[in-house]
DNA sequence: GAGTTTTGATGTCTGCACACATCGGTGTCA
DNA sequence: TGACACCGATGTGTGCAGACATCAAAACTC
């Protein structure tokens, strides 16, 4: 009955108290410990219990609270949250740990790409390889060119098909974080307009290699690809601070 | 025994609401495309409209439906699920895809245990070298003695302490995936009562390396490891299809 | 200190109003 | 007559308000 004019303009409620609260507590705005009241949230927020609640299951199911009776809304450490929700990344990649969640994001592709490159070579579906191998190429005459944002359409595009091609479905999901951290790297400026020579070749590599199913070659030109990316980007984040989780008994 | 602590304890109806609808979307049971209405929810499960909507928002914030006005809740196809959400596994390892969800574990773990081993033997703090040693000793012996039950744990904790001593928190996240993989690997009788040789030596290597912060090293002797758990386990999921995830353009 | 009661927050239920995508009927025009 | 654009009816999720149930922390009693 209040007055709702001003309501589901742009995003829904639901939607808004959920980004509200996550931006709020990844941004460590609601430290771990702090206990909120959903009451308090309602008046904050000027929405309904009915939104509040829905936001808060879901935040839950990311591990970024838990509620106990009589207490209340409990914002929960870093170390229960969910670090491979796509929100949550999201959250960090805005907030003051957007380094060290470059880093992670960076080390993880590192550490699946060359692995994908393998089992792609072994997997993947003819067409799938045969696209890889013209993408490769085009890669490599945009980066002569110094075209730079075809490149940066093609450079996720191959990653995409690379992830995709290992049959590895937790393997392709990555290609969305892959695709936002060459496009924020291309974004801040740290891309040069003549990608290295090297590098452009040893796409080519890999998609030749994963063509003809030669799974060892895929990986090895995939791995240095993975090494020159690391150390290019290593000068950026080194004085990140890690977070070393507690193994849990 | 992972997964549940149901039985005996009255799990809040939400939990339940969650738990029934994603087993049965997840197994197939409610194939991609096919709509729910909330009302029918209510009456099947018998609760109220107050907890399907929270179920559904939770479901919702996983991929696995999506509520449209005028139509109801479709459930999404497997591609739009998110594959690193520990519910999502769970209900797919309790599913027909067992074993690919398996397989897609292990691959995971193949590429990014080596990598944490590079990482932790750079960056792990002091302690945790030392008690990676330690752990690798244990195991050893217990692989010697036959003692499955202890070796069983100790090798959870050193993939544990691996995993946390990268500094990576999504790397420290795959700890319970792993841990539950092992168990699951020991329970269904997968595990020799002597473990082979050279992979207790391995695991010895992995933890040597790391405390003499010899990179290389530690990657190398956990590939080994890696390399030969998968040629292990490959026999038994070969016929498993894949499913390749399409790339989003 | 152990056991009991009180209290206060979440959990669950229900009725209502609204937004809005879809469907089907109606009217217009060729 | 047939094709097409328009428009209102309909159904379903979204959001709101208030009530009662439940249960664990906190206060209290012995």
């Amino acid at each position: 009955m209040a007055a709702t004019r001003l309501s589901s303009m742009t995003t829904s409620l639901h939607h808004r108290a959920i980004e509200n609260l996550g931006t709020r507590i990844v941004s460590g705005n609601l430290p771990a410990g702090h206990v909120i009241l959903a009451e308090q949230l309602e008046d904050e927020l000027k929405v309904s219990r009915s939104v509040i609640r829905e936001a808060v299951r879901v935040l839950q199911s990311l591990g970024l609270v838990e509620t106990t009776k009589r207490v209340g809304i409990r914002v929960l450490p870093p170390s229960r949250w969910n670090p491979f929700d796509p929100q949550v990344i999201r959250w960090r990649l805005a907030s003051d740990a957007r380094g060290a969640q470059l880093r992670s994001l960076a080390e993880l592709r590192a550490a699946v790409e060359p692995a994908a490159a393998e089992l792609a070579a072994g997997n993947a579906p003819a067409p799938l390889r045969l696209e890889l191998v013209d993408v490769a190429y085009a890669m490599r005459e945009a980066g002569h060119n110094g075209d730079v944002p075809r490149f940066l359409e093609l450079d996720i595009q191959f990653h995409s098909l690379l992830l995709s091609g290992s049959g590895n479905e937790m393997f392709a999901n990555l290609m969305g974080q892959v695709a936002e951290t060459l496009t924020g790297r291309t974004v801040h400026g740290l891309m040069p307009d003549h990608p290295h020579e090297a590098a452009l070749q040893w796409h080519v590599d890999v998609a030749e290699a994963i063509a003809r199913g030669d799974a060892e070659a895929a990986r090895d030109a995939s791995d240095r690809i993975m090494r020159r990316t690391m150390s290019q980007m290593s000068d950026t984040w080194t004085e990140q601070p890690r977070v070393f989780i507690p193994v849990r008994r």
